[in-house]
RNA sequence: GCGUCGGUGGUAGAGUGGUCAAUUACAACAGACUGUAAAUCUGUCGCCUUCGGGCUACGAAGGUUCAAAUCCUUCCCGGCGCA
């Protein structure tokens, strides 16, 4: 159901571009994939989406079971129909959030460490995530009620929810667990991948969906390297006879080692799968992972951050809420082609979170969307114009001088 | 004019003899955010500091006390009631 075309590969490195073919349309990659968690990319419409240029749209499968259920989005037709994204789709397994209510919850964790703040955090009492061999059992974070998530729900799920390009139900590790409960871990997930491709090959008779297996095994080479040539070796046979189409990468990075960690793993996949790095899309790091041999992105930092007033510019990230700003009536970037930009200053922009309007968020995720995608769609005609080296370089250098 | 209640840091508003440079909220000033628990969270928020502390502060001025934002006196200002 998923065709995948390299059109140019960059010498000396991973990096590749190319197409993915959809029932829903075809992705230039690399692409930045969207995320519209709830079915709706945070205080954006449809269409303002649809103008950014954006290509796919990812949606949550945690998210959407529990509100509004899984069945209602089946009846809708699927969560793109539903929320007016007629593109290629993707859902998230649910397992992101095996560890965003797991280890992370009420802990100053994210996913990405930085520094060496890679010490044990223990298991604690508040957290809504357990993580067993069957699965995982959440207690909801909307009204306290348990659902255990196991692969083959997941898989139920996620066919209701009707994306194009779905993920196998994971385990994603902190950056703080030990090697032992790493190795422990990725065995686990490798199971439920068995049984994902199990499930999934009951459900999608048609091949209406592609589904994506992630490898984990947090920052060690040894785990993540088994994970890929395990995963990787998930092809069609006998025992499944669909076999994943492509892989996504997931779990837990050193701010330093993302595109190191990636490289081992994208060695060793299949290169006629797209990779896809789950949850990374800092500029740097998209370079880094691009450079590595990864296909698509998704990240929820573009827009969080539009929505914390943190802005990108091509000379670094800027925040509309300091005192500079309230006079200042300029463009967030000179030059920028976005809505935001062309219509509005920054001195608006300013104005409009100090007084918490809505229009803030909104204005500031079209630019900062636009910035990613931009950024996104320049890698990739800078790998078919063999160009890739310099314009990262070119950028970096502007985007990190202070 | 008499009576009465009240005047606290940018704002609102706690505190009513020592543990008060003064709870809290908001504002302000910075920071964080990477498969969305997030229009969220964190820090700072009188002045100085060698970070031990020092100094000035709760309308003003006096006073009581070892000790006052807290008690007393007078004054100034505001609300309300009666004239």
């Amino acid at each position: 159901m998923l065709k995948f075309t390299i059109q140019k590969k960059l010498e000396g490195t991973l990096a590749r571009a190319g197409t993915i073919e959809t029932k829903n349309g075809v992705i230039q990659t690399p692409a930045f994939v969207t995320v519209g968690t709830k079915a709706t990319v945070k205080s954006l419409t449809a269409e303002q989406i649809r103008s950014l240029g954006a290509q796919v749209v990812l949606a949550n499968t945690y998210h959407l079971y529990l509100q509004p259920g899984a069945d209602v989005v089946e009846q809708a037709g699927g969560f793109g129909p539903f929320m007016d994204w007629h593109g290629p789709t993707m859902t998230d397994s649910g397992g992101f959030q095996a560890f965003s209510l797991g280890a992370a919850f009420g802990n100053a964790v994210s996913k990405v460490a930085t520094g060496d703040a890679v010490e044990n955090i223990s298991a604690h009492a508040g957290q809504l995530a357990k993580v067993t061999d069957e699965g995982v059992m959440f207690k909801s974070h909307l009204d306290g009620s348990k659902h255990l998530f196991t692969p083959e729900s997941s898989m139920e799920a996620q066919w209701k929810l009707g994306a194009d390009m779905i993920f196998a139900f994971d385990e994603c590790t902190s950056p703080t667990a030990p090697y032992e409960y790493q190795k422990k871990s990725l065995a686990r997930t490798y199971a439920w991948a068995q049984r994902c491709l199990t499930r999934h090959a009951e459900l999608d008779v048609d091949k209406q969906q592609s589904l994506f297996g992630v490898i984990q095994g947090g920052r060690f080479q040894e785990l993540r390297e088994e994970a890929a040539r395990s995963m990787g070796a998930l092809a069609a046979t006998a025992d499944f006879p669909e076999g994943f189409d492509g892989y996504g990468i997931g779990g837990s990075f050193t701010k330093d080692d993302i595109g190191t960690a990636v490289g081992w793993v994208n060695a060793i996949l299949p290169e006629d799968k797209p990779r896809h790095l789950l949850g990374i899309g800092e500029p740097a790091d998209l370079f880094a992972a691009v450079e590595a041999g990864c296909d698509l992105f998704d990240c929820i930092a573009p827009t969080r951050m539009a929505r914390h007033g943190s802005l990108h510019t091509a000379d670094g990230r800027i925040n509309l809420r300091n005192a500079k700003f309230v006079t200042d009536f300029t463009p967030i970037e000179v030059g920028c082609t976005c809505y935001t930009c062309q219509h509005h200053t920054k001195a608006y922009l300013a104005h409009l979170f100090r007084g918490d309007e809505m229009t803030a968020a909104t204005l500031a995720s079209i630019h900062n969307l636009h910035f990613i995608l931009r950024l996104v769609e320049n890698i990739r005609e800078s790998l078919l114009s063999d160009t890739f080296h310099t314009y990262k370089k070119d950028f970096l250098e502007r985007y990190t001088k202070k």
